[in-house]
DNA sequence: GCGACAG
DNA sequence: ATCTTGTCGC
């Protein structure tokens, strides 16, 4: 974890955290050609228990070939709270993000970045925590408002709250539910567009954190208990 | 006050 | 988010 920051005892402290930190997110980074390695990430939750299980599965951006997969088993320590959803999964996505060999040149991850109502959603958060660039990949709106972009793989209108450019809502696929992309940390919103397009190639969510989604479920599935007799 | 509210 | 199989459609 961030040692430099004391971790938050609360939701009141929490806030202010996110307010405080949004100031280090920045809009610039590595050229898109330069990322050669993309990591999805996500969490799923057991209902039985109080365990989780935090996925990164790692591609080549070029080919979308899986390069590592690691999983951390954990338990929350923070409540769902809409607007604090970093809490919750930060902590076991970079319990996660240590057991990688090499890092990955951009993270993707299952939630949203500027498109916050602090702007300072978990893409930001994990970016700003780890220095390594970041977009957010939401599939339903916390913030903000939107037209309806048109039926077509590639076709995008903005997200804007009072004015203010949050995000892209992006149609990954033809004929189906749009995406909401926001900058997580060290990029421009018009290459988490590009990477996020290129990483989806045939289903709606983006291949790096539909990998991470299912192999956190697998693996939950695999380690719950399974009944004898 | 009412509704909305990432995963 | 979690529980949960098949089934309809491209």
């Amino acid at each position: 974890m961030n040692p430099q920051e004391p971790w938050p005892a609360d939701a009141e402290e929490a806030t202010a955290l996110q307010s405080r930190l949004r100031r280090s997110v920045t809009r610039t980074g590595p050229a898109a050609h330069e990322i050669q390695r993309l990591a999805g990430l996500d969490v799923t939750y057991s209902k039985n228990d109080d365990r989780l299980i935090a996925a990164v599965v790692v591609l080549d951006a070029a080919t979308l070939e899986v390069q590592d997969v690691v999983v951390h088993e954990d338990r929350p320590r923070f409540p769902y709270l809409p607007g604090l959803f970093s809490f919750r999964e930060l902590p076991p996505l970079l319990a996660a993000l240590e057991k990688l060999d090499h890092l990955p040149d951009l993270l993707m991850c299952d939630g949203h970045g500027l498109a916050h109502p602090r702007r300072f959603g978990l893409a930001c958060h994990l970016g700003v925590t780890t220095r390594i660039p970041t977009i957010g990949v939401a599939k339903q709106a916390l913030i903000g408002e939107y037209a309806e972009p048109g039926p077509r793989r590639g076709d995008r209108s903005p997200l804007t709250d009072k004015g203010e450019v949050l995000g892209t809502v992006l149609r990954t696929a033809d004929h189906v539910k749009p995406v909401f992309v926001s900058i997580g940390h060290m990029i421009s919103l018009e290459d988490a567009c590009q990477v996020t397009l290129n990483s989806t190639p045939r289903y709606r969510i983006s291949e790096p954190i539909r990998l991470a989604d299912q192999a956190s479920r697998r693996t939950l599935k695999s380690r719950q208990s399974h009944p004898t007799g």
